[in-house]
DNA sequence: GTCTATATATAGATAGAC
DNA sequence: GTCTATCTATATATAGAC
C-alpha cells in the first residue's frame, strides 16, 4: 500500500474516532512513521486530505453497489447496513455524521464533497427501498425518499448514541433489526 | 443575565454550530466583549465549561419535563421533539450528537456528563412512549426502550443530514411527522 | 471580576537539502 | 519522496495588577 493510501486510510479512521478537527498531521505521521512535512507532499493542505478521504469513500461505495447489483433486495439492504455494522465495536461513528457535526468548521471543498457523498448514500438507500416495494417485500406507505432519510438518520444517530450508553445494551443491532422488521411488516 | 450565564449560553450555541473542539475561548470573549482570561475566572478549563453547558442542558430538560407533566402524551411527545425543532433553521445540530462525534477528543468529565444527559433524554422518551401505549394512543410492538432509541437516533441523525442536503427539502419535518404517524398507526 | 502580559503547547504550512 | 529546520498562527492557561 502506498504512503498516500496509508495516509487516507488512517485519516478516515481518525475522523471516525475523533473528528476532523481533533486529529493532526502529527497523529498520522507518528503512526505511519514519517514526518508531517511528508504528508504535505501528498496533500498540500488538511482540506485536500479531507477531500481525498471523501473521494475514497465514494469509490468504496461504488464498489459496494456494484458487488451487490445482481443480488436480492435484502442483500442490498444488508450491504447498506454494512456501512455502519462495525463502527460501534471499533468505537467509531460514521463519516457523514462525524463531518456533519463539524460542518461549519471545515473547508468548503470538504463540505461540498461531504454533501455529495451523503446524497449518494441516500439515493442508494432510496433505490433499494423502491426495489423492495416493487417486489412486494417492503410495505411502507411513506414517500420512499422520506423513509430512506428516516432510516439513514437512525443509523447515523444510533452509532453516536451507542457510544454514550452501556455497551452491554447493543442498541445498534436492536435498532437495525427493528428497522428491517418494520420494512417487512404488512 | 450574568457573565457566567452568557458564557454558557454562547458555548452551547457554538458547540451546536461548530463542535466543542472547533470553538475557542477567543470566540466567546470577542462576542460578549471580555478577554479570554476573564473566562478562565468563571471556568478554569474548557472542560469545566463543557460540564457547565451539560448541567445547564439537564436543568432545562427537567424544566421542560415539569412544564408538560400534566399534559397529554402527544403534548409530551411534541415537547421531546422541541429539543430539535429549531436546530435546522439555525444551522445547528443537537448537543448530544455534536459531542458524541467528538467523544474520544473530549475530557472524561465532559464525557461522563454527556452520557448522563443522553440517558435522561432517552429515559424521558421511553416514559412518554410507555404512557402512549398504556393509553392506547401508540401501538408499536417493539420493546419500548428500543423504539425510544430508534426515534431519538432518527432525530440526532436527521438534523445532521439536513445540513448536507438542499434546505428546500425539509426532511427534518417530514421525518418527524412520519414518526408521529407511525406511532399512531394500528 | 476583569484586565495586561506572558507562558507553553501545538497546529498547519513552507523552504530547501538530500 | 522524505527529511530538517523554521515560520506563523492560535489554542489553553496562568500570574499578578487594578
Amino acid at each position: 500500500m502506498s504512503t498516500r493510501e496509508s495516509i487516507i486510510l488512517l485519516a478516515e479512521k481518525l475522523v471516525k474516532e475523533k473528528g476532523f478537527n481533533a486529529f493532526s498531521f502529527h497523529d498520522i505521521a507518528a503512526t505511519i512513521g514519517i514526518k508531517t512535512a511528508s504528508i504535505h507532499y501528498h496533500f498540500p493542505t488538511k482540506a485536500d486530505l479531507g477531500v481525498a478521504v471523501l473521494e475514497q469513500q465514494k469509490t468504496r461505495l461504488y464498489q459496494m453497489q456494484e458487488s451487490v447489483q445482481d443480488k436480492g433486495v435484502l442483500a442490498k439492504l444488508e450491504a447498506f447496513f454494512s456501512i455502519y455494522n462495525n463502527l460501534p465495536r471499533e468505537n467509531m461513528v460514521c463519516m457523514v455524521g462525524s463531518l456533519a457535526t463539524d460542518f461549519n468548521a471545515i473547508d468548503p471543498k470538504v463540505q461540498e464533497n461531504l454533501s455529495e457523498f451523503a446524497d449518494l448514500v441516500l439515493q442508494w438507500l432510496t433505490d433499494i427501498l423502491q426495489e423492495g416495494k416493487r417486489e412486494n417485500i417492503f410495505h411502507f406507505t411513506t414517500p420512499t425518499k422520506v423513509k430512506a432519510v428516516q432510516i439513514a438518520s437512525s443509523m447515523v444517530g444510533v452509532v453516536q448514541l451507542q457510544r454514550l450508553v452501556n455497551e452491554d445494551d447493543n442498541f445498534f443491532k436492536k435498532v437495525k433489526d427493528n428497522i428491517i422488521k418494520e420494512l417487512k411488516a404488512k
